[in-house]
DNA sequence: TCTGGGGTCCTAGGACCC
DNA sequence: TCTGGGGTCCTAGGACCC
């Protein structure tokens, strides 16, 4: 069975053509910044996270040297370095990160009211008007603009995809990188989306992609596009069919706002633990759990949420089968004692169930928070300011 | 050479209500 | 004794993203 997330159609997304999305991506955010702090970084393969000593962790981050060498985020950091023996694992400064990113999207919003943080690297503009009333309509001068003032600032370099939809413009971004600008005008979607991998779509992973390979013998973007109409789409490929239409004939959202009002839906932290020693003695679940509970619990209370569920996640060091298991209460509350009380119980419950099978990682999650009254917000936020 | 951490969203089955 | 349809909530698992 594959799942796929699909984009969420509301009654407010619009398929008006003709306007200016563009999608705003730092170039190996990370790397990038921590080469900036260090000028003996600058030429050298550098990636930020794992431990080249104990061979641990993966890769968060890098930059085009290291990739040159076959790296990527997300890959073992014991692998990265038998691929690349010269590379350098920096130390991850999150919090500067985050003021880099957060200076970055400030001069990014003062471009346009319809503006959007995806993530921390990542934003969205829509500047239609801006475009069309400043710039004659045409989209590319206003991209260097925002490519030379983020530099100017930060010496951060980015990508720039602009298209007439949010789809559109991330996907030319991927092709944009690194350091480039890529403009897909709309009668131009099909002759630019023919010759890529199904895997430029965001929404397709690895799964769906060896799916489509295996069961249709598909690959790029322009097989499906042969397919032709959206019900024979829906017909060879389900739900997959309908979010592949959509991409295709351009029908997707030109409208930005925040992706939600509340803020976070969950908060969690977790620990991979399997193999490493704490004083010379094995880490285990019940001994990193008191942690977890304690900073996902600060984290709530920072927010000022409160939650009904907590979830106890558990990865299996033998199969790698990640159990999650939840409780819900009736009301919401910000209790430490319940979410310990809950997390404990549930430990006990997957320990008899699996028959004590060895535990790699575990995670502790609390979630369906409740809705705050945004005046209630203003009022706590004003206090904590 | 095994595979981090913090998230979001989707699916599916079951309980329960009207 | 058998049996609707719609809606919501809860739980578990999984895909995917950065």
């Amino acid at each position: 069975m594959v799942f796929l997330q699909l984009p969420k159609v509301t009654k407010k997304t619009q398929q008006r053509e003709g306007q200016f999305l563009y999608h705003v991506d730092l170039d190996c955010f990370f790397a990038a910044v921590e080469i900036r702090e260090d000028p003996e970084l600058v030429g050298k393969p550098v990636a930020v996270g794992g431990n080249r000593e104990t061979r641990r962790g993966v890769v968060t981050s890098c930059n085009y040297i290291a990739r040159k060498f076959g790296l990527h985020a997300g890959m073992p950091i014991n692998q990265a370095i038998d691929f690349c023996p010269d590379l350098i694992c920096t130390g991850r400064h999150h919090s500067l990160y985050r003021d880099v990113s957060d200076n970055i999207m400030s001069i990014l919003s003062s471009y346009t009211e319809q503006f959007r943080v995806a993530s921390i690297d990542e934003a969205y503009l829509n500047l239609t008007s801006e475009v069309e009333n400043d710039y004659g309509g045409d989209p590319i001068p206003l991209a260097k603009k925002i490519k030379k003032e983020i530099y100017e600032a930060e010496q951060i370099n980015c990508s720039i995809g602009i298209g007439s939809n949010t789809t559109i413009a991330k996907i030319a971004t991927g092709v944009a990188k690194p350091d480039g600008i890529k403009y897909v005008l709309p009668d131009k979607i099909i002759d630019f989306l023919t010759p890529l991998s199904v895997r430029k779509m965001s929404g397709i992973g690895p799964k769906t992609t060896e799916s489509l390979k295996r069961k249709h013998g598909i690959k790029t973007i322009g097989q499906i596009i042969a397919v032709g109409s959206e019900v024979e789409m829906i017909r060879k490929f389900g739900g997959l069919g309908k979010f592949f239409y959509r991409i295709i004939s351009g029908k997707g959202r030109t409208n930005i706002e925040p992706i939600n009002t509340y803020g976070a839906k969950s908060i969690s932290n977790g620990r991979t633990f399997w193999g490493q020693m704490n004083d010379g003695e094995r880490v285990t679940a019940e001994k990193i759990l008191p942690k977890l509970i304690d900073s996902v619990h600060d984290r709530l209370v920072k927010k000022n949420f409160k939650y009904k569920t907590v979830t106890l996640a558990v990865r299996l060091q033998d199969n790698f089968q990640n159990i999650n298991r939840s409780r819900s209460f009736l009301a919401a509350n910000d209790d430490k004692e319940r979410i310990k009380t809950t997390v404990y119980e549930i430990l006990d419950e997957i320990n008899h169930a699996h028959n004590n099978a060895p535990i790699r990682k575990v995670a502790v999650r609390v979630s369906n928070f409740t809705k705050q009254d945004p005046l209630q917000k203003t009022i706590t936020e004003f206090f904590q300011s």
